[in-house]
DNA sequence: TGTTAGCACTCACTCTCTCTGAGTGCTAAG
DNA sequence: CTTAGCACTCAGAGAGAGTGAGTGCTAACA
């Protein structure tokens, strides 16, 4: 594979990002010292090795996905981000936040903003994170609250309804028994089978507790996964996307999930037609993970089409990643300091 | 206005409705007993008093949207919901459910996937609900959690960080302060003034816990109104509309709730042109209140073109929303009973 | 006087045809 | 190996003709 057909297909991927049109050969050689017929030449070449295509003979390349495979993978010089373009990230991220949530949406927004893309936000698998604290609050006839918070720091309240009211001494129990039997305990350890065992080790208050308990395990249940997509109004003014399958695409997040559950640790470059074929035609997505004292705490992705200013928008993406993880690090530390 | 005029201008809706063409004069036959001629003689007039339109000399009409009002107000027959309907509609709502919020959720979704619009539902303002519950839990260094549970079921979380630690005496302060100055205070009470009286009354425990009744005004002011749009995928498929009108119009909930908040207390049926703008143009929009123990709860509301099917989905709304009054008053007497 | 049949007219739509120009591949000369 | 030149291709724009669903108007009819 020589210089100057790599430097080819480089200049029509650059210059197709930006157009949109299929590139010809004169277009070329603003970027490449030959003349059009040597660019032509070398063009058929790299569309019989599948790099190139042509919509139509008498139409300029566009490129494959694997002409941007290789483009992205060997080719592409990223855009450093400047001092101005550091501070304008920055600007959109909040400089204090409360929850790791409320951080990465933000973060989420601001990409899909910038990009004019989708963006995606998710979690990891909270495998690792314990169950900090668990409350049950009263709150009417029959009803009570129960609240949930896990050392990530996710907060989840759930209403529930018993079939009698509990006395002061279950709702005791039922603390203490949490205290004993759950706190501390990795989300991952309540399965059903667990909860059975625990719920049997309840004794005589089984019969009315062990409700609070199997709410608590749906609670877990539907915390384990958080995807959060942003932006899709974007793609929906985007030309090269079909409409309905932006619809069907926006109608299952499954899919998506399984999707970034099958990234890498580091940064991700996939083409619509590198994956199972759930996303939309013509699209790729490229996904960072960002990380919490060490371990990797989710994935923030970025959703457009093919032809995507890759040099520009994987840096926004590592920037706000390394932003993130630094985030939520710090924080951690400050408040393991005190 | 004499009857068979109307009888033509009914006819004229119906077909449109159906077909989305412009509707000529020999499909009017169909309907009503004269000749074509004398059908378009009628419709011409129907013309000159606003009823009618052509898109152009050559079409058959179209109604105006002062003709679907006659329509809507005068003409049109309800199709009465059969037994089987009402058993189907009720399949779609959940037998039980906890919080209000869902049942009303399933409602809607139902009834957006019902009629292949969008849906929307919105709690009255709470002007009238009552703090019935606020805990605070502390959940690690200088972080707590404040849990506000309100008289109408809804609860509302939020993670709050703190300068200090607060002690165990500080806290059981803030509880009976809490008992003492907000429990059964309407959340409209809560405003900006009033919060500073009361954090002045907190005496030496002001520094430390004002943060704390700051947040819960936040929270109140959060949780003022809610409304839930559902199925705009729905708007999106539908060739009536200008896709970019759509999407301006997922993005901002606060003129929709405007208009809500607009609509009187019964059935409410407006189109695009009767409301200031902001619907999407050939729109229409009913709505439909929903009330607990008497009082007004919320709105459902259906957001589609205006050729849509009158007849069929208003009783499809008014069903709905009768027996979300049923089941959340119920369930309220049932409660009290014990 | 209201209704209807008949007729000329209108005009969006579709189809076909042509024209244009950006792009190609190939060939032959440098 | 590179390049200039040339014939060729083909999507897309634009013009023109044909079609048909619809109209309004007029004159005859009940």
């Amino acid at each position: 594979m020589d210089d100057r057909k790599l430097k080819i297909l480089s200049a029509v991927v650059d210059e197709y990002i930006v157009t949109g049109e299929p590139v010809g050969s004169k277009a070329i050689m603003a970027h490449v010292k030959a003349s059009s017929a040597t660019i032509r030449n070398e063009m058929a070449e790299l569309e019989k090795q599948g790099f190139l295509e042509q919509p139509h003979t008498s139409a300029g390349r566009v490129p494959t996905y694997k002409g941007y495979r290789l483009y992205v993978d060997k080719l592409m010089e990223q855009d450093p981000l400047s001092e101005e373009e550091k501070k304008q990230l920055d600007s959109m991220l909040p400089d204090d936040f409360i929850t790791e949530k409320d951080l990465v949406e933000s973060a989420s927004l601001a990409l899909a903003d910038l990009t004019k893309c989708a963006t995606v936000v998710a979690n990891s698998t909270p495998k690792f994170s314990l169950i900090s604290k668990v409350e049950v609050i009263p709150t009417g006839k029959r009803m009570y609250v129960i609240l949930m918070i896990t050392s990530s720091g996710e907060i989840k309240n759930k209403v529930c309804r018993l079939e009698f009211d509990l006395t002061h001494e279950q709702l005791e129990f039922f603390d203490n028994f949490v205290k004993q039997n759950l706190s501390g305990i990795p989300l991952s350890e309540l399965t059903d089978a667990n909860i059975e065992k625990l719920t049997e080790a309840m004794g005589t208050y089984m019969m009315t507790l062990s409700p609070l308990v199997s709410e608590l395990l749906k609670m877990t249940k539907e915390l384990d996964r958080d995807v959060m997509v942003k932006g899709q109004k974007n793609l929906l003014t985007c030309k090269d996307f079909d409409q309905t399958e932006i619809i069907t695409f926006m109608e299952n997040e499954k899919e998506l999930m399984d999707f970034i559950d099958s990234t890498f640790s580091g940064l991700n470059v996939k083409f619509s037609p590198e994956t199972d074929g759930f996303v939309i035609h013509n699209s790729s997505i490229i996904t960072a993970p960002f990380s919490k004292g060490g371990k990797t705490a989710g994935t923030l992705g970025l959703i457009g089409p093919m032809r995507i200013d890759y040099a520009k928008f994987i840096p926004y993406l590592e920037y706000f990643t390394s932003r993130i993880t630094d985030m939520i690090t710090e924080r951690d530390e400050t408040d393991d300091d005190k």
